[in-house]
DNA sequence: GCCAACGTTGGC
DNA sequence: GCCAACGTTGGC
């Protein structure tokens, strides 16, 4: 099976992708993912697979790098945890609701490209993320991504 | 800060 | 199983 490619949320002002850089070939674990069709693709992930790594909830929303899943889905413990944001009355040890992967930082990319890049493309509009716009994890088709890295080839051409 | 979209919860 | 109420997300 060859590797996936996903888009990933992340709020800045939580956790940047410059967050993620400082993290080095440790990696973060994404995890806190709270919802079932995020999970359920989270659970898919496989080792390699690519990530986009999308700012929201900012001034310029916009896909800003890239990332790599450097494990496979393991239990999101933190649902055990009371102490923890995270943490769900209704997950057990013998039934963790919720999965979490490892990610690496890729790439910054020197010129983001925004959702409003996204939108007016006019390829995109099937996108899950512009269909679905609060899912926090999202598949991006091959056809998707060759549309994306266009727009940023565009974005770095105009560049000064 | 507002509001639309939408997922979750809980009563029935 | 339905649906109203509620909470959250996220763009603007």
């Amino acid at each position: 099976m060859t590797a996936s490619i996903w888009l990933l949320k992340t709020e800045p002002d939580q956790f940047s992708i410059a967050d993620l850089a400082s993290r080095g070939i440790a990696g973060e674990r994404w995890n806190g993912i709270r919802n079932y069709q995020a999970r359920n693709f989270l659970r898919t992930m496989q080792l390699d697979d690519l990530a986009l790594i999308y700012h929201s909830g900012c001034s310029l929303p916009a896909i800003v790098g890239t990332a790599r899943v450097i494990s496979i889905p393991y239990e999101d413990l933190d649902a055990l945890n009371p102490a923890s944001p995270y943490f769900d009355a209704k997950s057990s040890t013998s039934n963790v609701r919720w999965s979490a992967v490892d990610i690496q930082f890729s790439q910054l990319w020197s010129q983001p490209v925004t959702l409003a890049q996204l939108k007016a493309s006019g390829e995109l509009a099937d996108m899950t993320i512009l269909r679905q716009a609060r899912l926090s994890i999202a598949p991006v088709l091959d056809v998707e991504l060759r549309v994306i890295l266009a727009l940023l080839a565009q974005n770095e051409a105009a560049s000064p």
